[in-house]
DNA sequence: TGGCCGATATGCT
DNA sequence: GCATATCGGCCAA
């Protein structure tokens, strides 16, 4: 069993924190599976630092803590704060399920794995996250490992944002069947 | 205080 | 591929 990520992982400059982050497994409970997609988010103008910037102020003060937000008033996503020395989060869009399947098919109402949790909105139900999360760090409510072999990451522009919409911050791990859209 | 809009998901055509 | 549910946060007024 290898030795879980600790909050420093997350210090770094958030576009490696978040390509770093693909091919990682998140665990929460008995669930989780490995992260095949993240996005990265700094002060740019599509930011919630920026767009948000009352809610989401600690990306600008904190790292390695989970920033949960609402969005179209019916779905919640995660977040992991980043850069110790400027605003940053990285957000989980999709994971490959490898962990107790069946309870999060179970929590997403669904059967195919594909489709557990291949979407921000899917992952924070797939793995039974909660918004009274946000503010808690992330290594302590969450178990990170770190990715054992090598893996094919494809970077692409960042998904359903209209601002600064061009900045290739979306990070996947090429060919999986288990990342968004 | 009102109106606009969004880092989405789903179901229907 | 497209419409739409649904509501909190933000800012102009």
């Amino acid at each position: 069993m290898p030795r879980p990520l600790t909050a420093d992982f997350f210090a770094r400059d958030t576009l490696v924190v978040a390509r770093d982050l693909v091919g990682a497994t998140i665990l929460h409970g008995g669930t989780g599976g490995v992260i095949v997609e993240t996005e990265a988010y700094k002060g740019d103008a599509a930011s919630h630092f920026v767009t948000r910037r009352h809610k989401a102020a600690m990306m600008g003060t904190t790292y390695g803590r989970l920033y949960v937000y609402s969005i179209y008033g019916m779905h919640h996503c995660v977040n992991v704060t980043s850069d110790r020395s400027g605003p940053g989060a990285v957000l989980l869009r999709a994971i490959e399920p490898t962990h107790g399947v069946d309870e999060m098919l179970r929590r997403r109402g669904v059967t195919d794995p594909r489709n557990a949790a291949s979407g921000p909105g899917k992952l924070f139900v797939a793995l039974g996250l909660d918004p009274s999360m946000t503010g808690r760090a992330a290594c302590e409510v969450l178990t990170f490992l770190p990715r054992k072999g090598s893996v094919r990451v494809d970077t692409s522009p960042r998904i359903g944002i209209t601002k600064d919409a061009h900045l290739p911050w979306r990070f996947t791990v090429r060919g999986s069947p288990f990342v968004s859209r």
